[in-house]
DNA sequence: TTATGAAAAAATATCGATTTTTATGGCGAA
DNA sequence: TTCGCCATAAAAATCGATATTTTTTCATAA
């Protein structure tokens, strides 16, 4: 059956390029609608805030209420909006101490996820960590014009992933996800003050070449700093 | 309007003694369907790793289709429910290799929230912890027949987040939580191997105590073979 | 007997309309 | 003005029915 009526281009396909993943064909119109939610949110094209009105969500996603609401009710429960019962959804706000509270969570999760992952190391975790860092390595962080890069924001959240694979818990990845999902926010919204210049190659290859040799206190400091400094950017961005 | 026909007492009342948290009126007949539908399956009214046909579920808690889907994309979030697309919705397996990376994530995560909330440990903090540890001591575990307490589960639950309501981020709080949420699938179907005589008491008293007194490696070590004790009794209780 | 595939049954996913609740906009009174 | 209060509008929540997909059944052929 094909919808019609006053439906977005977007709604037509159901698939998406996602920024921790590949082009995914969604099966249901709920998981469609999910995903382009979940990009949305993320890239801060929904103010932080604001309120999300399922109507305007039908309309945008070319999807019934049922379906949206489902997504909805997904996005709720992962963190990115706020539901309110007989009140709707609202996007999750940004703010300066939330920033704080998520940048010391992730240090403390990613700190015992990279250690248990050098602790466990294999040779086929250290070809993964190798690769993610040479694909990350082949790609501009932004074109010439300043626009951010889709790819490298995939590759370089992939390359993250990479770092913690060995560390024997789903769980703690799954939570490192959420955490990593809501660091991208605040990315985007802050436009992470591009102004200072930085060589994120060099900080990447230094905690991925640390973790192969077996230097965890190495690796892990070169991974906190990593975030720390990213952290302190977006909040030079947050406030001015 | 009042629902009527095929529908269990319990849907009439859109309330319930949840498991961690006292009764709650729910607002939504979703948010119902959802309180009732986590606490069945915290106690494995459903069994592990059957299937949860939304047609069940409509019956059993005298709901629409949407609502009940609302509840089940929820939990599914929440790792109690398996949601495959087009398939519908599994109870979440029980294993002992699952349980083995629970325990493992769970210590991990307990440890840093533990330690974060010794080292910014306040006098209402401590409070909090005195008194949730008086509340648990005043109950039995098990009435004489060997019932287990649910109000006892409900008073343990709070004195473990009191332990680590001092660590500043309550999104490690969050992951606790759900990482708790899992353990108690575990203990219930496990029965936790009941012969074995243990003193939890005696346990819980000497985290809290060293806690207080400022001991972070000593209450960590009393926090962490509390939780391996537990793990191990419900792996016998498992394989039994 | 085992594999195959179409028909039937069952279950999921979705829509369109209705009910219920909340938010809004005056309008008169203190 | 500012506060309450009712009528209205808007939005959320829910239902009942339908469309779509998966699973099962069962007859038939290899």
């Amino acid at each position: 059956m094909l919808r019609l009526g006053l439906i977005s281009a977007a709604a037509v396909f159901r698939g998406l390029c996602l920024t921790d993943g590949s082009t995914v064909r969604e099966t249901t119109l709920a998981s469609s609608v999910y995903a382009h939610l979940r990009d949305d949110l993320l890239h801060c094209r929904l103010p932080p805030n604001s309120k999300l009105r399922v109507e305007w969500a039908v309309a945008q996603y070319g999807a019934g209420a049922s379906p949206v609401r489902e997504a909805l009710n997904r996005l709720a429960a992962e963190g990115l909006l706020d539901r309110r019962d007989q009140r709707g959804f609202f996007v999750m706000p940004i703010t300066l101490e939330e920033l704080e509270e998520l940048t010391r969570t992730r240090c403390w999760l990613e700190e015992r996820a990279f250690r248990e992952s050098i602790a466990n190391r294999t040779a086929s975790w250290e070809e993964g960590v190798v690769v993610a860092l040479h694909r990350l390595s082949r790609l501009p962080r932004r074109a010439e014009n300043g626009t951010p890069n889709t790819e490298w924001e995939t590759r370089h959240r992939a390359f993250h992933r990479a770092l913690i694979a060995a560390c024997r818990s789903d769980m703690l990845i799954g939570f490192c996800a959420q955490l990593a999902d809501q660091a991208y926010r605040y990315r985007q919204v802050a436009r992470e003050a591009a102004s200072v210049p930085r060589d994120e190659l060099a900080e990447h290859n230094a905690m991925a070449t640390k973790a192969i040799n077996g230097d965890a206190d190495g690796a892990v400091e070169a991974l906190l700093s990593h975030y720390r400094l990213t952290s302190e950017l977006c909040s030079i961005g947050l406030k001015g």
